[in-house]
DNA sequence: GTCAGGCTGACTGTATGTTGTCAATCTGGC
DNA sequence: GCCAGATTGACAACATACAGTCAGCCTGAC
């Protein structure tokens, strides 16, 4: 199996993944300084952004696969900055929903601002029945890994 | 632009490698601590594994994409660990030579018998061409984000 | 109603990664 | 040979993430 041609593409694969996982992020990173955030707190600030009544921190985590811990830390900070709330939750006396503020909004809206034109020039010339396969496949890999 | 199949499609894809990747360093952090090893410290062993001849440090951090400094700081602990050892450099004075030790190569290999199955039993229905053209899309947005 | 088990918040420790800085070394053009 | 610019090692500050632990709250089966 060592010489499995599929092995090596796999592993190619997965350093791939590693490589550009850290190029999104520094370039996550360049396209939020101008707003203030890091690439955690927008990946936070997104899943905020598309629920409508709030999300619990655990909620938050779960859609990002992350601990919970780390994404409360995130949302701890972002409070203290303004730019999410608490509110109580009228479904659970301990676990409060974050809320995006208006100033979290603003941030929110003037990152899409930025990120728009980034994705779209990076896909440019990529047809998107390659960007849907390659989905496909990961979200199968996905799958596969988180079912044990 | 904000309606665009094709950005949240992209989106999409995102999300999906940041998920992956932590799947990956997760998975790869459960088959490493077996030996005694975190994925970081695989990650850097499998390079200086493919050099004959011992690589410095910064020529592991350009292999891998990341900075110096985070795997002039695993090499560090490696060392003191006895899996590696650092090596004079006829061809620069001050930047030494990574090797695996005897202890470190066992360990490798110790961790191939355990990654090997895992790469393949995860791909096992996954058609070889799937794997090649989700990997040519990551390596293509790779070189576009290289290149700024 | 009660209670066991699950979920949540808070805290701690550890690992990893980035950026920035400084001095020492190396390289290549002249 | 010499010097400007790149490379390297060393150190520091900071952000992020995971695992473990504990206590309090919630849910659902009985």
């Amino acid at each position: 199996m060592a010489h499995s041609p599929k092995r090596k593409l796999f592993l190619d694969l997965v350093r791939a993944i590693f490589r550009i996982n850290g190029l999104l992020l520094a370039d996550g990173d360049r396209m939020a300084e101008g707003v203030g955030l890091t690439s955690a707190r927008w990946k936070v600030i997104g899943i905020i952004a598309l629920s409508n009544a709030g999300v619990t921190v655990p909620g938050i985590a779960r859609a990002l696969g992350q601990s919970r811990q780390a994404v409360q830390r995130i949302t701890d900070v972002m409070q203290t900055d303004g730019l999410v709330s608490y509110a109580t939750n009228p479904r659970h006396k301990r676990s409060v929903l974050v809320q995006l503020t208006d100033q979290g909004q603003q941030v929110y809206h003037a990152l899409r601002t930025v990120q728009d034109p980034w994705a779209i020039g990076l896909t440019d010339d990529v047809p998107v029945d390659e960007l849907e396969s390659a989905l496909r496949l990961l979200q199968r890999l996905i799958f596969r890994m988180e079912k044990p």
